[in-house]
DNA sequence: TAGATTGTTAATCGATTAACAATC
DNA sequence: TAGATTGTTAATCGATTAACAATC
């Protein structure tokens, strides 16, 4: 299977999110508009996001819930799984850390760090929090692929550099910092602030 | 001026908040090179983004980092500003609320609600939280028009129909339900979880 | 069959980048 | 001047959508 678009793995995310609350519900198929309406997108789209995953059905009445679940699955999870750590457990590292318990995935939320004496080696949203001192050697031991930095915006470079360096894989930075990573390392950013002036322009521009 | 591409936004908001970072490091003009760096993209872009909102240097010897900012917030911000509210006020909401304390933007965040009694009147991360109840008047008081929610999935669609009712303009929406609102209200949604699943597709990708 | 649905190609739309003239 | 930089058009790239044949 040739790498996807990041729109489309985005999407698959979304639809196997889906995909799991109508099987919660006892639905056991699903036509592509019935999917794109859930999602606020067109049936065409899923139905061509699918195409590309190689899955197709026989029937006309829409596609089997399980199965493209498991489909969905085969593509986008790794067999073995993998492990992410939370760098910086403020309140969005928690927000985050909370998000994930309970949830059934193949991304499992191993350790969180932080320098704040006061969270060492405690639990916090069910992650044990270890000093940012034993990054690199924790990273190493619990085999972590995946950093999400939520540290201040001031420590987010020295610290994606200690990422690299101990071997992580992926980085997802919520930090307002814009980094600068080897291009072996996947990066994706996300800003909040951002986000919210995007809406504040477009709400501006709707009312002018 | 025309609506400017959400992607556009998007960076000049970047843009602006490293321009103002190279203002307090006391540099007065920028190359369309070095924003570009600062950003991990290209120059060309940049100076794109700059064409499109209308601002042109007579100097060869870079932007006028002052006025390149203030440039971008007569595109950005509002003249009198616009005010928002956190819905759903637990570790993410906390996360934005601090986020933006200090921050001096045209956009203030002048309420949070939620439902736990132990959190309402009380003033959290700076910001008054009031009972999920009073919802529709004090946006319609407080002339609230931008609403960021972060409550639980299962509440999401019922407070954003409650939201567009009482008049609210745009939605950032954190939650992992996608909404369907109506087109006359802007809205923006970003999943946590989609962004991890992303990350990790593209982790595993590189090292097949 | 007629109507609904899927899978897929081709067309369109939008965003990025290459190329380059103009200017300092 | 030569070299560096900007502003802008045209080309390219990528993603979405329209159109439609095939199938139930």
């Amino acid at each position: 299977m040739n790498t996807l678009p990041g729109k489309t793995i985005g999407r698959l995310s979304e639809y196997r999110r889906t995909l799991l609350n109508c099987l919660a519900q006892g639905k056991t198929h699903i036509y592509s508009h019935e999917l794109a309406n859930l999602q606020n997108i067109t049936a065409v789209q899923v139905r061509r996001d699918i195409m590309l995953i190689g899955y197709s059905t026989t029937l006309k009445k829409g596609y089997d819930v399980k199965d493209l679940i498991k489909v969905i699955g085969e593509i986008i999870d790794t067999d073995d799984g993998l492990n992410a750590a939370i760098i910086g457990i403020g309140n969005l590292g928690r927000a985050i850390a909370t998000y994930f318990k309970g949830k059934r995935t193949k991304l499992k939320i191993v350790a969180t760090f932080d320098t704040d004496s006061g969270k060492i080696n405690r639990v916090i949203s069910g992650v044990k929090c270890y000093p940012m001192s034993d990054l690199s050697a924790i990273i190493k031991d619990q085999n972590i692929s995946i950093a999400i930095l939520t540290v201040p915006p001031e420590y987010a470079s020295p610290v994606a550099e200690t990422l690299v360096m101990a071997g992580i894989k992926g980085i997802l930075n919520y930090t307002s910092t814009a980094l600068n990573v080897s291009s072996n390392v996947y990066l994706e950013e996300y800003d909040m602030i951002t986000s919210l002036e995007k809406v504040a322009y477009f709400v501006k521009e709707k009312n002018a």
